[in-house]
RNA sequence: CGGGGUGUCGUAUACCGGUAGUACGCCUGCUUUGGGAGCAGGUAGACGGAGUUCAAUUCUCCGCACCCCGACCA
């Protein structure tokens, strides 16, 4: 992409308005656009790095067989009232509106209803289980407060998955499929270090829930982390039972903040009943489904990505989700030579596949430095009078900051 | 939802009960060209409403918006 066909800008200071760190460098760069409290617009770049996140995230749930489909976001207030959750009473993050015709609508803030009553109507015999299917859907949330900037908000993506098995078993194997697929997730997105499967309390049909937490100061949530074990427990379920039964003792926990990332449940039955998914079993018994849900919010993720690496110059995408894998920064100025180099190149590595946000703007080279440090791709591509006089470029690696010299050959290798 | 705070050009800010200033941005021109250039000229602003006052951007009230703390958070 030439960066001057880029209708963003950067802005040397972030609104006033904005205290989270994520927030402050995606509006600055120029990735997202605050419409109102807690409801952010996602512009070219902010877009390529939530489609990156989503690509990875759909080849894991891929992996483990699910399917990929699209609910809707208006939903059924009869549905829900199967449930008991319409009331705003049990869910207070309703937003509902009204059709004209006078009946009751509701805006979703999760899919678990209603694709488990889509489920009733594909899901019959224990030749259909099991079944899992995952979306990536634009939830809306009427929260009482929104905050830290993209992290949390009143209309976010989030990828959620739901697992359709016949028994217990079949359950379990799935849902530990999940854990290890969502381990995958975040260490692709190069969360992998500080990210923990944390237990959590689990409601009515399993002790347990788990939440993927990863380690940062922007986080909402405490929890206590076994280093050495990689696990983690959530404050809820930090109880001398619990640890005993985990086999871990308090004084090796450490109190850490942490961003909720990812969220994984088992349901049981319980709404499987509620919602009449029920299938035939080999004798011809009618039984209830078992369900599972797995969550993991890609904004957040996006923004957590940003609260954990960026440094005083702004972002740090990994490479796994930047928007672009290479700046290409032409200081041609005046210099028809340069720029005609500059181009050359560019033209060459797009050619080879590559992802390159060519900076062809009419800058100085300070100014392009400086935005190109801002917006964050993992490697720079540097053509100056340099380049010209010895056909080799400068790499500059956006994390580290160490630079090396190379020729058009090796880099069209990389 | 409870508490606290803030609304001034596009952005960040200053001052002030009496002519709203600066920087960046943007536009024009010239110069400059490897770390957010210089000069000159230009563009553009008091959240909305009511009240107090000779006079309100400034004080008061209401509304709206936004931020922070708490509560909440499948």
């Amino acid at each position: 992409m030439r960066q001057s066909s880029l209708f963003t800008k950067t802005r040397r200071e972030a609104p006033k308005d904005e205290l989270a760190k994520n927030a402050q460098l995606l509006i600055r760069a120029g990735y997202v656009h605050k419409e109102m409290a807690g409801v952010y617009a996602y512009l070219p770049l902010g877009l390529k790095v939530v489609e990156r996140i989503k690509e990875i995230v759909r080849e894991e749930m891929e992996a483990v067989g699910a399917h990929e489909l699209l609910m809707t976001s208006l939903q059924s207030k009869e549905l829900w009232e199967k449930t008991d959750r319409w009331d705003d009473k049990n869910v207070d993050v309703w937003f509902k509106s009204e059709l004209k015709n006078g009946s009751e609508v509701g805006f979703g803030w999760s899919h678990e209803e209603p694709i488990t009553e889509l489920m009733t109507e594909y899901l019959e015999s224990y030749r259909d289980l099991p079944a899992f299917v995952y979306q990536f859907q634009t939830k809306l949330r009427n929260e009482l407060r929104a905050k830290s900037g993209i992290m949390r908000g009143r209309e976010f993506v989030m990828k959620d998955m739901y697992s359709y098995t016949r028994d217990e078993e079949a359950h379990l194997k799935f849902y530990n499929a999940a854990i290890q697929a969502y381990h995958n997730v975040f260490m692709r997105v190069g969360l992998g270090e500080r990210t923990y499967l944390t237990f959590a309390s689990g409601g009515a049909f399993t002790q347990f829930s788990h939440e993927f937490q990863t380690l940062c100061d922007a986080g909402e949530d405490i929890i206590y982390v076994h280093k050495e074990k990689r696990l983690a427990v959530n404050k809820e379920v930090l109880t001398p039972e619990v640890l005993a039964q985990l086999d871990i003792k308090r004084e090796d926990l450490v109190e850490e903040k942490a961003v909720e990332v990812g969220n994984i449940f088992s349901f049981g039955d319980v709404k499987s009943q509620q919602l009449g998914l029920t299938y035939r079993d080999e004798e011809g018994n009618e039984k209830p489904v078992i369900l599972g849900s797995y969550g993991i919010g890609i904004t957040r993720l996006m923004g957590t990505i940003v609260e954990a690496f960026a440094d005083e110059k702004g972002i740090v995408w990994p490479e796994s989700v930047s928007p672009f894998a290479y700046h290409l920064v032409s200081l041609a100025g005046n210099d028809a030579e340069i720029a005609a180099f500059a181009e050359g190149l560019y033209e060459e590595l797009t050619d080879a596949g590559k992802s390159v946000l060519y900076d062809d703007r009419d800058a100085r080279a300070g100014e392009k430095f400086a935005d190109a440090d801002l917006i964050g791709i993992p490697w720079r591509i540097v053509i100056g009078k340099e380049a010209l006089a010895t056909g080799q470029v400068e790499l500059v690696h956006r994390k580290t900051g160490e630079v090396t010299r190379v020729g058009r050959a090796e880099l069209l290798q990389r």
